[in-house]
DNA sequence: CGTGCAGTTGAGCAAATTCAACGCTTGTGG
DNA sequence: CCACAAGCGTTGAATTTGCTCAACTGCACG
């Protein structure tokens, strides 16, 4: 059994109290250990929506999506994920989305199996699949207000995100398309680079190169 | 220590066989023994963005919307909790969003403390937190792409989503305002208004008052 | 019976899409 | 090395979708 906390603690430490706590990158070492590299090309398929879901994920470099298709041929993209991303957590039976490498990505890979092999003391790790899982609950759910709003504060919003998890303040190399970007914004391939243009009009950024991002001023989350 | 499973299982199974199993109904077991049944009027608050986080609920009947409030005034609806949902568990230090009651509805509300009181063995309901984490994450992806539509099918989509879960076919009383659904849908309250009485055009539902809405159909997904 | 609120409907408008053309870069084959 | 095609991104014009503003209906409640 784990071990209780005796104090009144806040539904907040369910992750890291309840459970029993382990360095942040317990999860990575045993990826790390149990897994091994695998390089997609870009638009490489990682698995399809409706395959079995037998393996974890932690995004090495290069960035991953995970989408759906529509019968009319449309693309719908859930997210994205960038270096030091785990997935591959959130699974049941079926993988819910196809997840496809955006560019040249590298990933490590390892087989559930090995994850739930004897011996290994899993409940070591719930602590860390809750805090992806988490992680994942709140980035849904930020996507999901940033789709209430229009173009321009969708587009600048995806920026100042991805700036954020590359750790970057000044400039990005975008990891992903145009229409990428557009089939995760909600938005046409044609939107987002007219916002894009209206951005540097506007003094907001400049785009020396079209995969690249320079702020003019810090980057900062949007309400 | 947790038991583990010794043959090679699913990443599916991180939620029902790697945490020891547990009838799915010891959570709302042990809310009803450790909680007390609060009744909140419409548009009562239950919580706001930003408190400290101290209670888990299940909804007991009504409905429950978290929202957030944009400088300019206009609401996000993020989620809808109904009849026999969790909620509460999914926060960290704040609430991220503010719940309010969409119309008088009763929860059963504990305290988180009681959920960590010594002699409870936290480790037993993992499995069933765990399973509301993924039902959030999975509600919350489904509610982006829905947004990726247009009014038509989101408004159809949500009908059918509010009539599963509350387990109905043909007919269902909308436990929230047009207001609402706007707010949720990201459209405005007249689009959906429309859209209602587009849909009653078509022949695809009958509303027999502004609340019941009757499909003409059996209920079923949106791809 | 009037007032207020929720919902519906209409007319005009704005934002984003669609369709189309064009420029730039990259890769390929002569 | 150049010519050319393909892919990606940008820009323009017309169209569509959903929004804004406004009026109006039905209903509940005093």
């Amino acid at each position: 059994m784990l071990s209780l906390a005796t104090t009144p603690v806040h539904s907040a430490t369910l992750g890291s109290q309840l459970y029993s706590p382990w360095p942040s990158d317990a999860l990575s070492d045993f990826l790390r250990s149990a897994g091994k590299l695998v390089t997609y090309e870009r638009d490489e398929a990682i698995y399809h929506e409706g395959d079995a879901s037998h393996y974890l994920f932690r995004v090495q470099n290069g960035a991953v999506r995970i989408c759906k298709f529509r019968i009319e041929g449309q693309r719908q993209i859930d997210a994205f994920y960038l270096p030091g991303d785990y997935f591959g957590f959130d699974m049941q039976q079926q993988c819910r989305f196809t997840a496809e490498a955006t560019t040249t990505s590298t990933l490590l890979v390892a087989d559930v199996a090995s994850f739930l092999s004897p011996g290994l003391k899993a409940a070591d790790f719930v602590s860390a699949v809750w805090k992806t899982a988490l992680r994942d609950l709140h980035r849904s759910q930020d996507h999901s207000l940033l789709l209430g709003r229009n173009a321009h504060v969708r587009v600048l919003a995806f920026l100042h995100d991805i700036a954020t998890r590359l750790k970057r303040t000044s400039t990005i190399e975008l990891p992903m398309s145009r229409q990428d970007i557009a089939d995760y914004l909600g938005l046409t391939i044609e939107t987002v680079s007219r916002t894009l243009s209206d951005l540097v009009r506007d003094g907001a950024i400049d785009l020396p190169s079209s995969r690249s991002i320079a702020f003019r001023s810090p980057v900062k989350g949007v309400q």
